[in-house]
DNA sequence: CAGCATCCCCGATGATACTG
DNA sequence: CAGTATCATCGGGGATGCTG
């Protein structure tokens, strides 16, 4: 996810950067999902006026608070997701 | 969210009172996610043989592992929804 | 570089009706 | 009671192209 994509990143990074840090993510979303999220004020974007513009973001103090709740749960799928998968093959009933 | 209505309940639940405790939930979506955390794991539906049949769902021990994080989430958005909400005014730039 | 603007499509969800 | 089946919608998100 974006926030800990930010997190990992530590202090301030650019749009490329932060598509290169998050995989998969368009760059409509992407840019999409800052807004949303600079919106709440979980994300600071700074511009510097240069041409061609560096747009900087970085996670806002209250954004640092969401880490911890989201590593909890990003960590509960790592731990469980073999056991998940396990249990899927196990069922053997494909789903759907 | 589901598993919290089934950690609410303690123990098992049935359908009906399962769709009470989940508001907005329409009965196709309920009966979907079920089937999906049965398959995962994280739910047990026990069926009882009677007419009308008596279905009871509740969390299996993989699924309580996951009542933590997820409420460590939820506290985090109860905490700071009115953090969020004050900035969105205070950008007075409706997103969107 | 960092985005918007458009067009487009598919899948998720709701509404409704039926059943063992 | 506890679903399933079917139909219809609607909007999230991808692809592409343009620009300050």
């Amino acid at each position: 996810m974006l926030v800990r994509a930010l997190a990992n990143a530590g202090g301030e990074v650019r749009f490329a950067e932060l598509q290169r840090r998050a995989p998969g993510i368009s760059r409509k979303m992407l840019a999409q999902t800052l807004r949303e999220l600079e919106y709440d004020g979980l994300v600071a974007r700074r511009v510097e006026p240069t041409i061609p513009p560096a747009v900087h973001y970085s996670l806002t103090e209250l954004g640092r608070t969401l880490i911890a709740p989201l590593d909890a749960l990003r960590e509960w799928a790592e731990t469980h997701m073999v056991t998940v998968d396990e249990h899927r093959k196990r069922i053997s009933a494909p789903l759907v």
